[in-house]
DNA sequence: CTGAGTTACTAAACCGGTTTGATCGAAAGA
DNA sequence: TCTTTCGATCAAACCGGTTTAGTAACTCAG
């Protein structure tokens, strides 16, 4: 039953015995329509369930009314990680209102650049959503050259023209620092994500300043790469080590959780001997044992606000960056004061 | 720098010295260019930098050049699945190498019939995935009236015209049950999903009948909503209850893991008292403690074969059910014989 | 040497909207 | 009363491709 007689704006045109231009103008709320015949007009829309082609449309006003988001990451991380989905959640809220799409594309690492030439070549989108921001990001010298309009989550390292959702990681890891700190601790350690992504390098940098700030000397640092392999390897070099800490702050739920384990087959009680944290605060984080002290996000947030800025950007305003509010430290059973 | 003097078809033709037909003829390799001009369009087009224009193709054609999916879930439970990160990726390994694209579309569940009449009137998208059937899923209908293919991931149990991905959980739940039957457990209990998904269902269906045809009793179930705290109360459920199973059988990773935690609240060992196993086989499960006996599936191959069957569809073929790999059971240990 | 059949190519129509320039009748100003 | 101006409307061009119908040159059989 592919009933391809969808009608045009011929139809509706003759229907309303007004010529396709009134009928395009009574439509976009032009000025120069008396009101009779643009009710006459809108009616016969209705009547024969006309909606405007985008196909159409795109191709006559050059533009996509679409956005696009490129991710680069491994399938299984990807499929790990909470803030993706949530992300796009609240983009498309926002898109759907103004009656825009979004167009995704999941690349490997090495063919993004062609993912966002493809994108741009071919007309896909009218702008795109930057994510997962890398130390020194090419991407934003990428996206200048193909003049396509972006917003990036959080600020970049590099001069960029483009507005960002001003997404900080630094306070939740200051205020995990604070309060492991305050419960006494003093050997703290971090389990940082790799540190070419820029929130990597950044939450580790605040981990860094944060012991500074508290007055307690520098903690040991493992670099690892947001997965639960990585967390748990890291997690069983810490607590391996000479000089064991009392403390871990984990840069994503994930590898905290899977920290929680490595720290259960080592013998070490949590949170008697061991206090955790985790960042995202994920689903799962209040459903482990022990319940898991995390850093609460909103991604859903991030993505709603983005897709504005991203929107209005297109429209042609020059959009400032956006501020969004500090995440806030959720206090589990996790973190205790350090054994005696 | 938005050099918005993209060179055209017609660029092409004037720099090559031939009409906009021939260039067009030549570039999609039609018969009736000689071989001599096909190369000095070719490199014309080279020189010039020049890509079709999507838009333009879309409306001449009518087509668009992508495929779409509505997700009509709550984007907390969207975040904690990995299943649809990892089918994306599968989907988008297909697309890119068709040059189509994917339109995402996420909306409350009131909206999704919604959804999919906007993407289908507006004409974004020329085909669709039908993800998360339910139990009597009136999309099939709606998708037939509007005309727009689709391909389903597990057969629905309605009748569909749509090529179906043959994803069977039955498998799977039939493998953990038997491993726990053949360990010795006589008293099995199942977390199962929600009962309006197709595969909440029939996982549950699955595990019933695993146990007949295992020669044990019928075990309880509690249907929970596929979260963390879903899986948490069920436990909770099951283990404060009379008659305290020796084995849980969840309908996914999430809720297992959540239910391990309760085990340890309740003071009841696993695998020693309890055994557990998931679904899924997440990234964590390897990395809880004790690590979860779960069954692995592969979201990111039946993305794949869902593209192809729905390209496939599109370009007018008619397209069988495809068949995938059955779920294989991962043992870990999570799962042990029953106390004595 | 003619007429039919190929081959290689062009001009023009078309997809379904938006936008510009022109037209026409009516109201307003001289 | 005779312009002038303005609001409502239409016809046609345009966006950048694809596709159809037509033509010129060239081959080949009779």
């Amino acid at each position: 039953m592919t009933r391809d007689d969808r009608p045009t704006i011929r139809d509706v045109a003759r229907v309303a015995g007004v010529s396709k231009g009134t009928v395009s103008f009574a439509l976009n709320g032009r000025p120069g329509v008396s009101e009779d015949t643009r009710e006459r007009i809108l009616a016969a829309a209705r009547d024969l369930g006309w909606t405007p082609s985008t196909k159409a449309r795109a191709l006559s006003v050059s533009r996509a009314f679409a956005v696009g988001i490129v991710l680069a990451r491994e399938p299984e991380l990807l499929g790990a990680d909470p803030f993706f989905p949530a992300f796009i959640a609240g983009v498309e809220r926002t898109l759907s209102d103004r009656g825009q799409a979004l167009v995704l594309q999941v690349v490997p690492e090495s063919e993004e650049e062609a993912g966002y030439r493809r994108l741009a070549d071919a007309g896909r989108v009218d702008g795109v959503f930057l994510l997962d921001l890398r130390v020194a990001d090419s991407r934003i010298a990428l996206l200048t050259e193909l003049g396509l309009p972006a917003v990036s989550i959080a600020r970049p390292d590099v001069p960029s023209a483009f507005p960002a959702v001003l997404v900080d990681d630094r306070p939740g890891i200051a205020a995990a620092v604070s309060h492991l700190a305050g419960l006494g601790h003093r050997h703290v350690a971090h389990v940082a994500g790799p540190s070419h992504f820029l929130h990597g390098s950044r939450r580790r940098r605040a981990f860094d300043e944060a012991l500074a700030s508290a007055g307690l000397p520098a903690g040991p640092v493992v670099e690892a790469d947001f997965s639960a392999a990585g967390g748990a390897a890291a997690t069983h070099t810490l607590l391996a080590g000479p000089d064991r800490p009392t403390a871990i702050v984990y840069s994503n739920d994930l590898m905290a959780i899977a920290g929680l384990s490595v720290a259960i087959e080592h013998g070490v009680a949590v949170p008697a001997q061991l206090s955790v944290t985790g960042f995202d605060n994920t689903d799962l984080a209040g459903y482990v044992s022990p319940a898991l002290t995390s850093v609460r996000t909103d991604p859903y947030l991030w993505g709603r606000k983005a897709a504005e800025a991203l929107l209005d950007l297109i429209d042609g305003g020059t959009v400032d960056d956006v501020p969004v509010p500090a995440a806030q430290l959720v206090i589990r059973a996790s973190t205790a004061p350090p054994p005696l």
